[in-house]
DNA sequence: GTCTATACATTGATAGAC
DNA sequence: GTCTATCAATGTATAGAC
């Protein structure tokens, strides 16, 4: 069964939405790049998305609530596997962005897209996601906190931040790394969410 | 002497176009926008600057040059009074944002504007950064590289490009660190600078 | 050399036929 | 539920007055 075909047409907007809002962010892509992609009509998304705005938050909670629930799994899973050890609850972190990125009808395009949430910080777009999603930072706060005790309220953070810029750069590859052309995209996000987990455990753990 | 008189209609144009593209991106920015804080005409900006694009460029130019010999003339100073210490390198690649971000006539929307450039990595910009920064990187990536024996080449590039990643969210704000209303957006950056450099440094040594 | 007026294309969104 | 036609607003770029 070919991938384009058998979408409703409700879907196919939003395939096409989120593949064109990676590529040139929300602002820099027209309904009619998406409709045009997407083989529907221009009103199409107005009548079954509202606004362009609206489309955008679906883009992301279409999604977002995969990897929200994939995080948050494989958190307890951690903890009750692996109690204070640091570097499982931060795969449980990294990691399912990482799988969000693989294959799955698009799943690829996303993870650049949530990079474009974060840069694009004006409409109510990240007003819509600390609302949703704000939670699972809190989660992920106080696992780590109980596995590196030292750490202020403040610090953790701090740090916490400079986590979620370094994966999500990474992922979106906005980087200067460019991955070679004898390595597989899928081999190449693997090693950086290693990379990372690596470099985080320690930044996370830094003392002085 | 007001800083709204006094400067060239050029001048008026690039630092309307900085604040505007800092808030709201590129593509989220209409050169109606950029005209009308400028107080010029609809015309000028093309007038001055041939094309939209090219006035972004422009805007990065303009600092980012500054950006970079603080940078360079920092580190040489680190490598020189402190051979062999990585913190102040890591200092040398930090502070100058932290720096450009200090109230000299609107250089806070610069740091934004460059988090912007990571994400907008669509257009010729990225080609245009890579082309007249990408050296800088490579200067720091050497020296780090003699104060941390130990790391692979690519080891390197990764964790200089998480530090990349982190710096730039923390420097525009797009994290989740919200500044307290009783901390001074000046101490609010300071802060994330002197953090930012400790959770590097133990990022990049980390071993295992 | 500098700016004003304006042309022309494209945007998001709507109305109404089918 | 989907289409064509069209709107007002806004986008970029140019021609020509000063």
């Amino acid at each position: 069964m070919a991938n384009t075909t058998h979408f409703s047409t409700k879907d196919r907007i939003l395939g096409a939405a989120e593949e064109l809002f990676a590529q040139h962010g929300f602002a820099g892509t027209s309904l009619r790049q998406v409709t045009s992609r997407a083989d529907v009509n221009i009103a199409a998304v107005n009548y079954h998305f509202g606004s362009k705005e609206n489309l955008v938050n679906e883009v992301f909670r279409r999604r977002m609530d995969d990897m929200t629930a994939l995080r948050l799994s494989q958190l307890k899973t951690a903890l009750e596997q692996h109690p204070g050890e640091l570097r499982p609850v931060l795969a449980a972190f990294v990691e399912p962005a990482l799988a969000m990125s693989q294959d799955r009808h698009g799943g690829g395009a996303f993870v650049r897209v949530v990079a474009r949430a974060y840069a694009e910080k004006n409409d109510g777009l990240r007003k819509f996601l600390s609302d949703h999603y704000g939670h699972v930072l809190r989660e992920f706060g106080k696992a780590i906190a109980t596995c590196v005790p030292g750490l202020s309220k403040e610090e953790l953070y701090w740090r916490l931040d400079f986590l979620a810029g370094a994966l999500t750069y990474a992922m979106a590859d906005f980087g200067l790394i460019k991955r070679p052309a004898d390595v597989t995209e899928a081999a190449h996000r693997e090693r950086a969410a290693r990379e990372l987990i690596r470099f985080a455990e320690a930044g996370i753990r830094a003392g002085n």
